[in-house]
RNA sequence: GGUCCCAUCGUCUAGCGGUCAGGACGCUGGCCUCUCACGCCGGAAACCCGGGUUCGAUUCCCGGUGGGAUCACCA
């Protein structure tokens, strides 16, 4: 059996599309899976719209993803040579040649088929002229006029398409670069890939490149044809869809295993299991699976995946992910044990880095803004004495656990005849600043001693004020 | 328009001739509870339509309808 050698062939116009990445994730799992190769390669021929930025955004977002690659990057505008060489051999054997044809001469020639109510194509014109190589030609293929050519789609079936509906497309510019069918042929076959999983935009220039493999005489590889990703209203993903591109939801604050996880079960699928590790997906993914339907991408899917994934994480792990959106708030933070008691609070409540990063505000501010609802409901006269026993309580403790906090609070509510909620929520305001935290105890045990009394003496101090 | 692809709750999907059509997100009723979450229990919600094939079609075939893709000296 021969090992699976698959790619991911980008063209750098712009930023990771998430579509995109969903296809090199597909392609990258069945490597890994089957133990095989996954090759990366910049298709960078149309230099107009090619820029070494976004050779290097692509670059990023596959390694945020933490979707690495064999060989490459190899880039496409950089095997020119080869390109022209498997042309030459087309030529030479009779199976491609030489047209002279302008596009005034083509467009006219399409024009004149469609009056005909045809279909618009090149007429053959140049077929048996037998041209050399001039400085305006074009290589062509000499494509069958009869017979189908059958793509054996491993998601879609057998696909059949008439021979005669394509006409010998250029393989060659006149300028001698290489048309794509031609150069991802040669890449392809040259790199050794022999299964190709793409977007089924694709489907249609398949048979095309069949006929390229056939006419050099080499194996076709399997193909692969998934649905492409849609935007909320059924149509192709669009910025006014939202977020296209990867690294915007590294910026929202999504993990890279909750979005490996949506993107992937979006279109394939594992009976009834949602939520995947990498180490699952490696394992489970299979082609048998692929969904054959086009899918809308759904963000709130996609956010409580992350919150599955956020809760499935160590604190440890959690840290690396969450410093850079603290650092986006102007907090000041470390890889500590401080930082790791406060995502274990944190984590169960946030669906994002974002969110999480902004409810741990508190946590690393000196001084405490009240939110003012917050404020006039629970830090009033009636509830400072509560605060200053509480305060009292907790300066005097020797051992500071969640034991001892729970016995300060026990006495309060004995002597005061108030319930538990009535006491939480003044401290609870007086330490976050807001009505809206994790529970009592963890929170003043992640926070610590000092700046807890710290925190209820400058509440007190400020209900004073007030009066 | 030609060619090609697709069609199960609002969304992502399971299903591979006989199921009370299952799960997840979202929505929603309740429980838990120091707030918010988490978690737990329940609910509403789908086989596009019409013909066949079959004892029996969500499932197989054909047609329709709808959606998508693609028709370059772009990739």
């Amino acid at each position: 059996m021969e090992p699976i050698i698959t790619r991911f062939p980008p063209s750098p116009s712009g930023y990771l599309h998430i579509g995109g990445a969903r296809t090199a994730l597909f392609n990258w799992l069945y490597a890994k899976k089957t133990k095989g190769k996954f090759i990366l390669r910049i298709e960078d021929t149309d230099a107009a719209r090619s820029t070494t930025e976004s050779v290097q955004a692509i670059l990023d977002s596959l390694e945020w993803l933490g979707i690495d690659w064999d060989e490459g990057p190899y880039f496409q505008s950089q095997r020119a040579p080869i390109h022209a060489e498997y042309i030459e051999k087309l030529v030479a054997c009779g199976a491609a040649y030489y047209c002279s044809c302008t596009p005034d001469e083509v467009d006219a020639m399409r024009e004149a088929a469609k009056a005909c109510g045809k279909k618009p194509m090149y007429n053959g014109k140049c077929r048996d002229r037998h041209l050399e190589k001039g400085p305006d030609t074009v290589v062509r293929l000499r494509t069958p006029d009869t017979g189908v050519t059958v793509v054996e789609d491993i998601v879609k079936g057998n696909v059949a398409f008439q021979n005669a509906e394509m006409d010998d497309f250029i393989l060659q510019r006149s300028d001698g670069s290489a048309m794509y069918n031609l150069a991802v042929v040669v890449d392809d076959l040259t790199m050794g890939i022999n299964t190709i999983i793409r977007g089924d935009d694709h489907l249609i220039n398949t048979p095309k490149q069949m006929l390229i493999y056939q006419a050099l005489n080499a194996a076709v590889p399997v193909f692969g044809h998934v649905p492409m990703v849609l935007g909320s209203d059924k149509s192709r993903l669009s910025k006014r869809h939202g977020a296209m591109s990867v690294g915007e939801y590294q910026k929202m604050g999504f993990l890279p295993d909750a979005v490996i996880n949506y993107l992937v079960r979006l279109g394939w699928s594992h009976g009834d299991q949602e939520f995947f590790t990498r180490q699952d997906l490696i394992e489970k993914f299979d082609l048998e699976h692929l969904g054959r339907s086009a899918s809308m991408f759904d963000m709130d899917k996609l956010m409580a995946l992350n919150a599955r994934h956020i809760q499935s994480k160590s604190p440890e792990d959690l840290a690396a992910f969450l410093l850079p959106h603290l650092q986006d708030l102007q907090l000041t933070a470390e890889d500590n044990v401080f930082t790791h008691g406060v995502i274990q609070t944190l984590a169960p409540r946030s669906k994002t880095l974002v969110e999480m990063a902004q409810a741990a505000r508190f946590y690393y501010q000196d001084t405490i803004e009240f939110d003012e609802k917050a404020a006039a409901k629970f830090l009033t006269p009636d509830t400072m004495g509560i605060l200053q026993h509480s305060a009292k309580g907790i300066r005097a403790l020797d051992t500071y656990t969640e034991a001892s906090l729970e016995d300060i609070f026990k006495k309060i509510m004995d002597d005061s005849k108030l319930g538990f909620g009535k006491i939480a929520q003044p401290i609870r305001v007086a330490i976050t600043g807001t009505t809206v935290s994790p529970g009592i105890f963890e929170m003043l045990l992640v926070l610590g001693k000092e700046k807890t009394v710290c925190r209820i003496d400058a509440a007190v101090k400020w209900i004073q004020e007030q009066a």
